[in-house]
Order: C-alpha cells, then structure tokens, then sequence
DNA sequence: CCATGTGAATGCCTTCACAGCC
DNA sequence: GGCTGTGAAGGCATTCACATGG
C-alpha cells in the first residue's frame, strides 16, 4: 500500500479521516458522553480545558484526540458543543443505526436487554435468543426469545449486524462460530474466554472477573506498602 | 524514593517483585484462566507457545509478562501447570479473599450476584445494597438487600473491601463518594459516568455503550473501505 | 489576547533475536 | 536440542511547548 492509494480524502473536507489511534477513539466516546451531559444542561461551548476536565482526562490530550478529526474548535474561543457532539457522533458510526442482537437471555441478557443506555444512542435491540427451551418463546421487553437453533435466519430477518454474547464461556466459541458463518463482523462478548475469530471480525470483551482481579492486584500492593511503611516506621523508633 | 528504601526482594525469592507494568497485569489474569482450563484437563506442563495460544496472544509477549513475576519455567521443557497458577495467583493477590458489595439490585446487579465467575476464585458477595424501599429486606441468592443509607455501617459489619457499583449513572458520584467516606479503596463502576476519587483509590470502568461505539467505528470503516473498493473496481472497468 | 492545533520529545508497550540453561 | 528469559530495537501513546489564527 503507498500512499496513493490513501481513501478519498484529497478533495473531501466532509469525512475528513484517516485513521484513528485506537486508545483515542475509546476516549471519543467519553468526551461524546460530556458533551451529552453539556447539551442537556444547554451549554453551548466549552473549552478544552473544561471538556477534559468532564472526561477525567488532561487538557492537551483531548486537544490531540480532537485533532484526529481535523479542526473542529475556534481559537481564543472553545468548541462548540453541538457542532462537535455532530461530528464525533459521525466519524465514531453513530449517526447509522445499529440493530443489536443479545446471545444468552440469563441474568445478564435480560440486564442487558432491559438496559436504557442501548437504546438511547443508535443502538437497537433486534433480537434476543437462548438455547433453553422453557425459555423460548416467552418476552422480554416486548422481544419474544428466539431458540439459538434458528440463529442465521432470524439475524437476517430482524437485520442484525451485531451482536452480544451474554452466555457461558463453554458454549461462547460455538456460537461464535455460527455468528461469524452466518455474516456478522462485530462481537461484544461477556463470556470469560477467548474467542477464535478471523481477521475480519471485531471482538471485544468485557470481562468482570479481569476487572476484580485488577483490583486485587493494586488492593494488595496498598496493602504492602502499608505493611512496609509500618515496618520501617517500627524500624526507626 | 531511592533505590535503598525498594521493598524487601533483596534477600525474598518468594514475592520477588518490582511493580509489573498494567498492560501486563491484565493479561496475567488471561493466563490465568487459561491454565486453570488446562489444571481441569489434567495438563500438567505447558511451553509459552501453547499458553501463548490457549490466551490468544504470541509467545515472546507472555513469556515478557512472566518473566516479571521472576523465571517460574524450566529452559527447554515449559511452564509447570499448578506452580505458574499458584505464582500469578499470589502476585495478583488471589490468595486472600475479597469480600465484594454490590451496589444497586436492579437487573445488572442481580445479574452480577448471580454470577458464578465471582465466587469462584477469591471473590465473595458480602453484601447487596439498594435504595428502592420496595425491595430493600427481600433476598436475592440468599443475601438480603440492605439500604444504602446504611451503607458505610454494613460496609463494615459485613468487612466488604471491594465495591461493584450497578447503579444509574445520576446517582454514582454521590455513591462513590460515600464508598470512599467509609473506606473502600477499590471500586467496579459499571455507571457510564467519569467518577472523581482521591488519588489512593483505584476504580476501574466496564462500559457498554462505549464498546459497542468502539465497534461501531470499526464496521463503519469496514463498510467504507468495502465501499471505496466497489468505486475502484467500477473505475476500473 | 486567548485557546486551539500540532511538531517534537518523552515514556511505555511490544516485538525481535539470541544468550543462557536444562 | 529446545525453550525460557531478556537486552535491544521499534512502534504507539502521551505530554510538552509553542506557533497559529480568530
């Protein structure tokens, strides 16, 4: 690839973009979610300084995440909140709708399905489904459970093109699989392995029992140092 | 802070250890996981070639992350299946047990003191809370919802050291801030807000929205450069 | 003047290649 | 001989400092 055949950006100020850092586009989100809280408060501009400060990040970090997305802001001015909720929301693929579809209608499905944050932002919950046949057919949410069995043809039906897997990591790879043959590209999994998938398939992964081990981790170290700072403290007297 | 005043691994093989970078951290837990997939089948050795594999990563990187830990592995055989799980088990802190709160019972809080991945390695639910006074007294698995106006008494009653946090994001600052009032130092947020803490506190953030806007941006780009080889095959002709 | 946008500098993470050891 | 452990190299991400432009 050389750099002639870059996408069509040469004479196209609109979709201005290259490609953006992973570690900003997850920040993006963030600052999406600042500006929401701005605009319903009816703040019309913010600073750079102001917009980091709602995100829990440092000023000239969000200045270089922004700048990703070309010139956006006015100098000796701010941003103004409308103008670039419009453009991230665009450049991050929100302005499309998305049609979810949940795997697993466990706690964590139903949690999920009934869950106002999807909704709210260009996703839409298309179908839920489960294996477990005292299960299947009945509602949630006003969505009746499709039986995992029927998986291609009700994606393609409801339009699905994601999906979350909320079921256990035994069967996760399994349905992976089927996913992927039936033509989805964009997982979001809850189960506690990791999934083979090919190239052209997004995972990502949410994983609870990580997290908490984290923790412990940095718990534990406070904890020595604690200890230390004692020892020594004992040391001294 | 000088080199003198470095804790105690002079003369300590045992916890042998400086600081393990993060990125590091979180891939010990994979690892982890894996090899208990492998203690269950009875493998008693593994090579970084197979664990590297089983945890979705290449070789030369989890042999870095070990080596933190100090040199668990024979040179020209592999790893020892239970001596690497009980090492990284201890440096994670997974040998003490955490007593976890959850706060927030509604259907992700359930969800969560439902899940079996908890209790299964070193993580205990201690105690539920809630402020809805129609459920607050009722039971879920067996722990009965207290109310969170009480939360900093049974906090302590209950030696809860972890928190999850499972509630809308309007009220989590408040919440937080009461956790830290009484001491917790570690906290699961699942509220898709930035959470201010004093720097001695570690949160850690698991957040739908923005995963599924992480791979929003990615089909989005999928579908364009899907699109702009269409244009360029038409072109072409 | 003031706050944005950005090249340059720094630091962290990952990858590589091979020395070291069983 | 084979696989681990690790210094060195390379690639990202973050921070800084300031030039730029309303």
């Amino acid at each position: 690839m050389t750099t002639q055949d870059l996408p069509s950006t040469a004479g196209n100020p609109e979709s201005s973009g290259r490609t953006i850092p992973p570690a900003s586009v997850a920040r993006l989100t963030i600052y999406l979610r600042a500006l929401n809280s701005l605009l319903a408060e009816g703040v019309e501009r913010a600073s750079s300084e102001e917009l980091a400060e709602a995100a829990g990040v440092k000023s000239p970090m969000l200045r270089k995440d922004l700048s990703y997305l070309g010139s956006y802001g006015t100098r000796g001015v701010g941003y103004d909140v409308q103008l670039l909720t419009r453009t991230i929301s665009a450049r991050l693929g929100l302005t499309q709708e998305w049609r979810v579809a949940i795997i697993g209608a466990g706690n964590l499905g139903r949690a999920l399905a009934g869950y106002s944050g999807f909704t709210t932002r260009g996703f839409e919950v298309a179908a839920i489904f489960d294996a477990d046949p005292s299960i299947i057919g009945t509602e949630i949410g006003g969505l009746k459970i499709h039986n995992t069995a029927d998986l291609e043809t009700v994606l393609h039906r409801t339009g699905a093109n994601m999906v979350v897997l909320a079921v256990p990591g035994r069967v996760a790879q399994d349905l992976c699989d089927k996913l992927v043959a039936a033509g989805i590209t964009s997982i979001l999994s809850f189960a506690p392995v990791v999934l083979q998938v090919p190239p052209h398939v997004q995972v990502r992964k949410v994983d609870m029992a990580t997290e908490l081990q984290i923790l412990a981790y940095h718990a534990q170290r406070a904890q020595e140092s604690e200890l230390d700072s004692e020892t020594r403290a004992r040391k001294a007297q």
